[in-house]
DNA sequence: ACTTTTAGATGATGGACACCATCTAAAACC
DNA sequence: GGTTTTAGATGGTGTCCATCATCTAAAAGT
């Protein structure tokens, strides 16, 4: 209840931003700041002292979700280190799995929080981080043959499909409709 | 005030489904009953007389613009008569204007309501009606070169990438590279 | 014309929201 | 060790939400 040494106050402002950028692409941006806290396993007041108001955590969790998401890419990178075709086929393999149309809270914040990004039209952080995010994401998918940017429109489209039509047979059939499409072998 | 003809409160209903059918995809399902009745013209209380909740309202206003996708893809392949090839030709060039990116109330329902059927898991009228109608779309967008749920992935996720993407240039990239993917002819 | 019905208006309910003032106890600093 | 600082808890504020009870005046039914 009292006073908390710098080292876990720090650790505590992590876990809220933490808890936020998992529970804004699972639920939205709109969820509370009383359940947000509590999910990070502290009061609601409490919350006004590490940010100066929600929008400011939307923009921190956003800038947080990138960023592991930039990692992440980076990791896939040096794990087939060079070979920008295997990674991409490691990609695209992960990010069409139901196992990623079934964890929101851990999946492609460019997916989860498109919706949101569109609708506060605002000149927000948040806004600008995503839409880097999407030109970085663009360019790793290019290929010889097609665009990043199309492959990464077939891409997120078949995610958010698939998670619009969850519990339908129709859910599995776009993710491999699209992961045929996009691990084709096109003509040379 | 005092009662109103039969006429006259059919066509208020008539116009609350239409009004929520619109304010859902412009800014979500969570509008509010205050709002949505206030845009419609009326005042908050009357709703109950029509709709026993709101959830009801929105699986009918869901249904109201899938409705209305279904009559705008006939009117489509009508004015093309027969010409399949042709009345895709058209429906992607109207899907991927900035016209349609610029009018989320009126443009697809697949893409503004894409989000808010994955939030909300349940069992619900809307999201059955929804299936149905990706379901639909994607047999229209069939080619013999391209499966249709793939070409669909595409133009969806450009759709709601353009428009979260909106302000940079970005978001005019995404249109026209989704554009030249998919009016792109095939090797024969 | 008189009665009954009912669409819509008004205003209240209980709950959830963002945000803030205040308290408190322990860390930080001397 | 005594003072100061502050992270987090408690308990508000005013606002907005979905839903409903009640009122009212005009349409429907006789």
């Amino acid at each position: 209840m009292g006073r908390v040494s710098q080292a876990q106050a720090e650790e505590n402002r992590r876990r809220v931003v933490e808890t936020a950028s998992r529970l804004f692409r699972e639920q939205g941006t709109h969820v509370s700041v009383a359940d947000l806290m509590k999910a990070a396993g502290l009061t609601h007041g409490g919350f006004y002292k590490q940010f100066p108001s929600k929008e400011a955590l939307v923009d921190e969790a956003t800038t947080h979700a990138f960023d592991e998401l930039t990692r992440l890419h980076q990791d896939g990178l040096e794990r087939h280190a060079g070979r920008r075709d295997t990674a991409q086929r490691a990609l695209i393999d992960a990010y069409l799995s139901t196992e990623h149309r079934d964890s929101v809270a851990d999946g492609c914040p460019v997916a989860a929080l498109a919706t949101d990004m569109a609708r506060d039209g605002g000149d927000r952080a948040a806004r600008r981080v995503y839409t880097e995010g999407v030109g970085d994401f663009a360019e790793l998918l290019a290929t010889d043959d097609e665009d990043g940017i199309t492959r990464l429109c077939t891409m997120l489209g078949a995610l958010v499909l698939s998670r619009a039509t969850k519990g339908s047979p129709l859910s599995e059939e776009i993710l491999t409709a699209a992961h045929a499409a996009l691990t084709a072998q096109k003509a040379g």
